[in-house]
Formats: C-alpha cells, sequence, structure tokens
DNA sequence: GTGAGGATGCACT
DNA sequence: GTGCATCCTCACG
C-alpha cells in the first residue's frame, strides 16, 4: 500500500523517523527498483539555517513551502542529486531528505550491496532520481513514491545524531534531526 | 585502516 | 565570483 499525503502533513522530525523501514519505489523504463529507507534527515522550517529554506523562498525552494508528498531534488557539488519530499503544512518549509537505502529490488548483483545506494548522492545515482523529478506529487506519481512495509525489524532500534555536512549552520549544526537504525550496515555513516 | 583534495554545475550575493 | 544537505581516489603506513 502506498503512503498517502496525510503521512507527510505530520511534524517534519516525526515524519522522518517513520519513514525508516519504509519503502522507495522507483519504476522507469519498465525496470522497477525497491529501497528499504534505513536513514533520513529533517529539514524544518524557515529558521533551520541548515535549510536551504532559511534564506526565504526563491525558485530553487519553492516546493519545499508547498504541499506535503511532493518531491524536492537538488543538484550539488556538480555531479550528485538529492532526494527530498515536502512535509508539513503549505507555507511552511520543510523537508524530509532520504540519505540511504538497502536495494531490496532491481539492483546489480555484481556489486557491493552495502555501497549502492549509502548516501543521498548514491542512492539517486542508483535510483536514476534527477531535476526532472523535482516538483513529482510522490503520492500520485507512478514512476517514484512510497509504499508501506511490515516494518521495521525487531531490534532495529531508531537513533538520532547530528545531521551531516551542515557545520555551517550555528547552533543547527547540531540538532539531532538524522535518524538511522541501529547498527543497519547500509547507512551511510555510523556515527 | 585514515585523511586530504579534487571534480563539477548551478543557484544565489 | 562563491560555496555547496557529496563521493571517489590516492597517498600513507
Amino acid at each position: 500500500m502506498r503512503l498517502t499525503r496525510d503521512f507527510f502533513e505530520r511534524p517534519t522530525v516525526e515524519v522522518a523517523q517513520r519513514l525508516l523501514g519504509k519503502a522507495l519505489v522507483r519504476v522507469s523504463g519498465g525496470q522497477r527498483k525497491v529501497g528499504l529507507i534505513v536513514e533520513t534527515e529533517a529539514y524544518v522550517g524557515g529558521d533551520d539555517l541548515a535549510s536551504h529554506a532559511s534564506r526565504g523562498k526563491t525558485q530553487r525552494t519553492a516546493v519545499m513551502f508547498g504541499q506535503a508528498g511532493f518531491a524536492y531534488v537538488y543538484f550539488i557539488y556538480g555531479m550528485y542529486h538529492c532526494f527530498n519530499v515536502v512535509t508539513e503544512r503549505e507555507g511552511f518549509p520543510a523537508a524530509v531528505l532520504v540519505r540511504s537505502v538497502e536495494p531490496l529490488e532491481g539492483f546489480d548483483k555484481g556489486q557491493n550491496i552495502y555501497k549502492i545506494a549509502n548516501g543521498p548522492g548514491k542512492l539517486c545515482r542508483w535510483l536514476m532520481i534527477d531535476r526532472s523529478l523535482n516538483e513529482t506529487d510522490l503520492i500520485e506519481s507512478k514512476g517514484l513514491y512510497f509504499e508501506e512495509t511490515v516494518g521495521i525489524l525487531t531490534g532495529e532500534e531508531i537513533l538520532a545524531g547530528a545531521r551531516i555536512g551542515v557545520n555551517y549552520a550555528g547552533s543547527y549544526a547540531f540538532k539531532p534531526w538524522r535518524f538511522y537504525l541501529k547498527g543497519n550496515r547500509f547507512v551511510s555513516k555510523d556515527v
């Protein structure tokens, strides 16, 4: 079953936690790929100095101010994309960055499975996510969406830590808004 | 095993 | 022109 809009219309930190263990599905060119979400980060409101929305609404960040359940995909470091899903209510800029997934379906068995999608840039490369998917409605889209699962496995406790790569964000750099499954080998960084 | 440095394009001062 | 919600390679030991 797909996740519905109301799943994303909650407080961002809560959505970030609840997305762990859910499936991210990508269908493109007759091929289906599925990843189990094991690591997320919350970006919460215009006051969050780590968020792209902290400098106001621009063309790039406009989607974050919109309705929950839409994709925010941006291009960074000249060669990578990052995938987020917008949360909360219209007018309040917030999103959850999906940082790593465990490949379940549609991956190349020749590769080290632990390194296929263990990072925001790598998971976008694997799932063929680029800016053409920016502003996609993930509730309605046939090509990219979230699915319910049986849930987090027993013993897979959720841990919280500081977000990665946001040291410039003052006091917001230390907010424990990165969530991941304890001991899971698919997270991008064990901290 | 660890750490430094470079690649690279685009949004925004 | 600046700096980035990253990743890979190559040293080093």
